[in-house]
DNA sequence: TATATGATTGAATAATTGCTCAAATGTTTG
DNA sequence: CAAACATTTGAGCAATTATTCAATCATATA
């Protein structure tokens, strides 16, 4: 019942023939939005690095907040949303939380995005 | 001069050498910025559809709008997003606008984010 | 030339977000 | 048991952002 034809704009301007095919041809969805949600995550420099360091080595958070100049507190928060996203997981020792990559695609992703960057000068 | 040390965390709990290590192992500041320009500008959902529909055909702005139900004004302020960003290219027909994909990588990319959000259930 | 139309742009607004601060948890150890 | 410490959590705040609205630009055509 969201499918209802909203006129944005005038007959001549819209191909529908094309938009309808390249509806057909989107993912669902909820797709899309896990896909966003997997971008967005990766989308903030403090995640990133945070999983950069994990995807390298297991620390727990004193040894990031160290290594990135930032706040356990901060550090916390953001690990919080990544293990929400099953990126990372953990290892409780005593007081301390080892945390490390818990994922196998995102390494490809990020290094595929980083031969991208890195072609663009 | 940004390198100075910054009391974190007790000394007992940093294990110094493993953050020196994987310190020098990240990609440099700049890089890690781009990267997550890269993520960011994929992790809102009515961009990522934009992308995923330009890669498929060659649209309009009308095309677009009518595609997903936004304003001709949204859909334009989120192009102008990814021109800045040489994700796509356009090519102007009186008084209309055709856009299209102009990079190889974001492809890959979402493809490969694809696979792995298909994998989560 | 005047009008209509596709597209862009800037300002305004509501929602989201990343960090800080303070307080709370859980665990070790004196 | 109390103090110390690693970590987590929630509230608050400043910054960012996605959309809307109104105005403008550019092109076609009547």
């Amino acid at each position: 019942m969201n499918k209802a034809k909203i006129k944005i704009c005038s007959e001549t301007a819209v191909d529908h023939q094309k938009v309808r095919k390249v509806a057909q041809s989107l993912p669902p969805e909820n797709e899309i939005v896990s896909l966003t949600e997997t971008f967005k995550i990766l989308g903030d420099p403090t995640r990133l690095k945070i999983v950069l360091a994990l995807a390298r080595e297991e620390l727990c958070v004193c040894d990031l907040a160290t290594l990135f100049s930032l706040s356990v507190s901060a550090i916390s928060h953001q690990l919080r949303l990544l293990r929400g996203m099953k990126l990372v997981k953990y290892r409780k020792v005593g007081k301390m939380v080892y945390y490390s990559l818990d994922d196998e695609h995102i390494g490809g992703i990020i290094q595929l995005a980083h031969i991208h960057v890195r072609e663009i000068p």
